[in-house]
DNA sequence: ATTACTATCTCACGAGTAC
DNA sequence: TGTACTCGTGAGATAGTAA
């Protein structure tokens, strides 16, 4: 589709960072080329092909050759810098897992309603979570993968504590969306008792019980990121 | 400079745009070679190298391929499309003209002062100008040429007219700023009595007496223009 | 259906050089 | 100094094909 060669995005670009667009600009190939990291003799060629196809205009007045972008070299570098720039803009801002719901909220009730860890996410997360966890069964290894890159992500720490008895590890807190719409949080645990391949998540209300999902459900969940 | 490849630059752009900023995207080499108008074989080689550099991972689940790009690989195009947006940003949004002043003001004077011009200068200039006309000569073909761009821009039009005695052709005024500080005014007229190298300028003000220049002085004229 | 190897072709680049 | 030929080299593309 770009029927300007690839090569010459860049030569293009110099040309116009030295004011080009309106303007002949003085100009040799061979400091053309030194600018472009190229030969002399590329940049000459640049600069016969640009021409030729009719991107650029030149002048010579004896030793001097003057420059000047045409209206499709223009027209042309600000498509492939919009192209570049809707690309890096398009990339959604969240990491999204698919799975299936396995088990039950079994043992992941007791530690969540523990009091060292309750205190922690009302003042950190904002509720209470409903005691026990949603557990997700990942769909593939991409998704597995994505929760190494996850990690790699601020979220939100709870840590960990002791109660006499024994110690609990810490908890980190992803907020997260299920199927794009209900409110959760996705969590890493300092000490799991699951695989990599499984995912935890806590909510506010039980999960299960307010979206008809049951285990065998295949659900999505998207953790929004700031792309610094 | 760019350690990136500029062949691989649409590649990696095709690949953010299909998401795979954040998610591993599932892709066959066979679609990304449709996609950026290359071969199979290319689009897979491409793949083979931008993992091979860094800029993107791959997962394999059997058949399937899921891509994602790097921190190195968003950086990357970020950085060539800042160059590439900065390079059109960067282009001034005037054309210049430099040349020497020549002859007096003139018989310029005559027109100028003429009623039927007059009352279009104060309405659409916004000023009545000093009757006379100041005259540059071009010092090289790039700002004649540069004349034939600036035509091809919208002027302010100020209508020929008929005395009964004789015509007056249109003339055409680019307001411009004089050694970048005096307010003027490019002017082409329908029937001008100069060869192409020359240019006229019109000016609230007896331009030389205003600035000390003289017929001989070097002066440079930048006539502001929207990018639109 | 895939990916990716090998072979081949084309063309971008730089060296040398004419002007 | 300049630009821009020719020509040799190799990167990058495709065709064919194996796995």
């Amino acid at each position: 589709m770009p029927e300007l060669k690839v090569q010459h995005i860049l030569t293009l670009a110099e040309l116009l960072a030295k004011g080009a667009r309106h303007n002949f600009v003085t100009i040799t190939s061979s400091s053309l080329g030194k600018s472009i990291n190229k030969s002399q003799q590329a940049a000459s060629k640049h600069l016969l092909e640009l021409e030729r196809d009719g991107y650029l205009e030149r002048i010579r007045s004896g030793q001097r050759v003057s420059v000047r972008i045409t209206t499709k070299g223009h027209t042309e570098m600000t498509r492939i810098s919009a192209i570049l720039k809707s690309s890096l803009d398009s990339s959604p801002s969240y990491i999204e897992f698919k799975g299936t719901i396995v088990s039950g909220m079994g043992e992941g009730a007791y530690y969540m309603s523990t009091r060292g860890y309750e205190k922690q996410f009302k003042s950190k997360l904002g509720y209470t979570p409903f005691p026990g966890t949603l557990n997700v069964k990942l769909k593939d290894k991409e998704f597995i993968e994505a929760k190494h890159i996850l990690e790699a992500h601020l979220g939100i720490m709870i840590n960990g504590f002791s109660d006499g008895k024994r110690t609990y590890g810490w908890v980190k807190c992803y907020p997260a969306k299920i199927n794009n719409s209900i409110e959760a949080a996705l969590i890493t645990l300092e000490r799991t008792h699951h695989d990599d391949s499984v995912i935890e998540l806590i909510s506010r209300e039980n999960i299960k019980k307010a979206t008809k999902l049951s285990t065998g459900s295949q659900i999505s969940i998207r953790v929004p990121i700031r792309s610094k």
